[in-house]
DNA sequence: TGTACATCAGTGAACGCGCGTTCACTGATGTAC
DNA sequence: TGTACATCAGTGAACGCGCGTTCACTGATGTAC
């Protein structure tokens, strides 16, 4: 193919991250260069003209994939903050995101491979530390309770992924989406039955 | 080392079984035959006189979990429902099942492998499923709100063992418990405030 | 603006390695007499 | 109960395969004049 311009190379490179930071989410780290490149439309060679190593990428992608959701996440935040909660809630448990993992929450999808002690790519599991943390302060706004809300929200979406295709697993989006709905709710009426 | 009585082969298998179990809860499927079957305290050829293949292994390891951390969770029914309740909530979310998911749930300890597409081992993934359907049973006694309370412990402890190491995971052990058993007392407290 | 040459992104064959699996072999166990 | 032989659980070397990684090569790009 000969060489290529530097901008479409650093585009390039950019395809790769972003591409094995949705794969990573969907399939796990597991995903092997040879398929990652083929998904982008190149060969396996030119993998090490961009990256020191698969590692390497994991870190970046990891990274990206926290960036990413974290846009995401943050968008509607021009809301009032009960309100702000309640539509990231609906969305984070919703069938849309089970079956859409690359797109998704990175803290769901990167969980079983980073979800470990660090073997290897360590430094993708403090990223992945941070993102935990960053998440959970984001949904508590100074009371505890929005960690534990957190917990409710990841371990109803894993399990959901688990159960896909099966009943179960729209009955535990709901039944973790009506939990938390009511427990706002719940918090509201007691606390600020205002406006 | 020649031929083994009968006993002792069957005594072997179990142990292959029972080992396995503990190592992939603990590092995942990945674990080799071969380091499986030194750990068992034999070489990595006879695994073969026993087992038709790994995935074999991995659903009978998978049923032996459930089997397993079934009875563990059983064992204390013998007292009320809300008392049982909040005894497993405090086990479940404890440091010590935190650090030793050898013998811990296997919804949580499996759920990195066991959890996405079954594109292998096809028949532990339903074993998988029907034990995601008993325990978030076993947890509602009829209403709803238990397959929520489930997905708050899984997420917890998923977490929690995710950022080992950092105070952030007792914290979210701590977190999830405090909400768990809030929501019982509120439970007790409108329900039945008798005895 | 053209020309000559060095650079280097991407190619594809090849490498070493660990994995699941196979197989000829061993020798104590189980069985037939 | 004792002897002769077949069985088969466990051994350890070897296999094929896919993986991450390397490397000689290509030829368009970037640069120097």
């Amino acid at each position: 193919m000969g060489r290529v311009s530097q901008a479409q190379a650093q585009a390039n490179r950019q395809r790769v991250v972003a591409t094995a930071s949705r794969m990573f989410r969907e399939k796990g780290t597991g995903v092997s260069v040879a398929d990652l490149m083929k998904a982008v439309g190149l060969t396996h060679g030119g993998f090490y003209k961009q990256f020191a190593s698969k590692e390497d990428l994991i870190d970046e992608a990891t990274a990206y994939a926290f960036d990413e959701f974290g846009k995401v996440t943050l968008a509607e935040s021009s809301e009032d903050h009960e309100t702000a909660r309640r539509a990231l809630v609906e969305r984070y448990l919703s069938v849309s995101h089970r079956d859409h993992a690359g797109r998704g929450c990175p803290v769901a999808g990167l969980a079983a491979d980073l979800g470990r002690e660090p073997d290897q790519a360590a430094r993708a599991h403090d990223v992945y530390l941070n993102g935990v943390r960053n998440s959970a302060a984001q949904l508590a706004t100074g009371d505890d309770d929005g960690m534990a809300q957190f917990c409710t929200m990841v371990g109803a979406l894993v399990l959901a992924r688990a159960t896909r295709g099966n009943p179960l697993s729209e009955k535990l989006l709901q039944a973790a989406r009506v939990a938390l709905l009511a427990s706002g709710a719940r918090q509201s009426d007691s606390q600020q039955r205002t406006e």
